[in-house]
DNA sequence: TTCAAAACATGATTTGCATCATGTTTTATA
DNA sequence: TATAAAACATGATGCAAATCATGTTTTGAA
């Protein structure tokens, strides 16, 4: 829907300056020979705005990890219309379902929200070490199941809520996930435009406009896309109802 | 949202009557001593229309394979509307994500349409299994990949289509998963009112009628819920355009 | 600091769908 | 095969949200 200028792959994958490997569960369940395979095999790369991780329809090649910034998986529909499914937070994983398995591409796009820093492997490597460790496996089962419900509860949201619902649901979910707390409220630490928000919640920039003003007149939030508080995240809460 | 009587759990579960026990992957994924370990973990357990596998809230105690029949997750919000999930078939896996793992409660509850015959096994089995046999449980990051890749799918449709293709687009998936080919087209083997499919796509069973009524009159399907046959896939896919 | 582009805002109009209401047909079961 | 309940049908009306249109404000880069 808005016009994305593909900075081409300037990004150069190198290896992973191994230091603080931080807080990514799936990197510390491996310890020793293992542990040294693995990030081997890893691969750091860097994104900036306006360009793609990977597209719709691409060959999965690689398994991702997100280690700095945000980013969003996208589908559209084929009258150009989008919708992004989900924010990526440092930690999260992606292409981590092996229907990346016999040569499948991308169901959706994933795009950085401003600049990002992301780990990868290849696929064989990603399914040699799951099939060498179970506690691995089994992280990345209770990871998909963790997405799955996530995305069934999106579901339901939009199947059966109003949009201010639903675009109150959003707030809080992003607030508690990635919120950064301030004496003003919670500040969402990416930035976030109504247009935005329209593609996350199904609904059209104009109506999330209306709503978020509505918002701020009931002092629900304040800010626009470069700094965006949460002002009254119980009251969103309560009107998401959820 | 349509009241249901439940018939209190008359069903016992027994043992699994080996045999066919079918084209279910995963339990054909173990050989030798591993498939006998899992073979006596399973049980099987009947049920009926109008009863409950599970609800919404109660805590996870097995995983389940649907062996025969079809099994509908349901998900309701506060006052009390009703959204269906997913129609597992047979061979399909459910409560198969970890999030099972600590303590959680079901996020759905899981109801039969007509009967059903479920295998199922304790969580400890569970993944003791998975932690044993990585083809396992490389079977489940395949099948949950899946999964996700479908509710993702399916927020889409709900968040960018109209009714009438959001409807078009049930009835594809359904008659391409489950449908029987017949001379007159391809019925669908379960019983399916038009509530059952305002709950799938996202709206009211006045609506899922009219455009019912309008899909009969362009021939694109024909009979109700006992005996519901779709004429023209082709044309319906076209509609849905996905 | 300037200036164009992007983001935000708000009104007018239309429309898809929910809701309410009432009637007919089909289905299951006594 | 009689009969109540469930499912299907259709009209009237209202409303949430899309669409279109036309500003104003903010932002980022020259």
């Amino acid at each position: 829907m808005s016009k994305q200028h593909n900075k081409s792959s300037s990004n150069r994958a190198g290896a992973v300056p191994h230091g603080q490997l931080a807080q990514i569960p799936l990197l510390n369940i491996l310890t020793g020979q293992d542990r040294q395979r693995l990030l081997h095999e890893l691969t750091e790369a860097r994104y900036g705005k306006g360009e793609f991780i990977f597209r719709e329809g691409d060959p999965t090649e690689y398994f991702h990890i997100v280690k700095e910034g945000t980013v969003k998986c996208v589908k559209s529909n084929p009258d150009g219309k989008e919708c992004t499914l989900k924010m990526l937070m440092p930690g999260d994983l992606f292409c981590c379902d092996a229907a990346a398995f016999d040569g499948a591409r991308h169901p959706g796009s994933a795009q950085p929200m401003g600049d990002v820093s992301i780990l990868r492997m290849s696929k064989k490597a990603y399914f040699d070490m799951l099939r060498r460790s179970p506690d691995a496996a089994l992280e990345v089962i209770k990871y998909l199941g963790n997405r799955l419900n996530e995305a069934q509860e999106k579901n339901k949201v939009l199947a059966l809520e109003r949009a201010d619902q639903r675009l109150a649901a959003l707030l809080v979910d992003l607030g508690t996930r990635s919120g950064i707390k301030e004496d003003q409220g919670i500040r969402l630490p990416m930035r976030l435009t109504r247009e935005d928000m329209a593609n996350m919640v199904g609904t059209t920039t104009e109506t999330v406009i209306r709503i978020m003003s509505r918002f701020k007149q009931d002092d629900l939030v304040t800010g626009t896309a470069n700094r965006l508080i949460i002002r009254d995240i119980e009251r969103l809460k309560k009107l998401a109802s959820t």
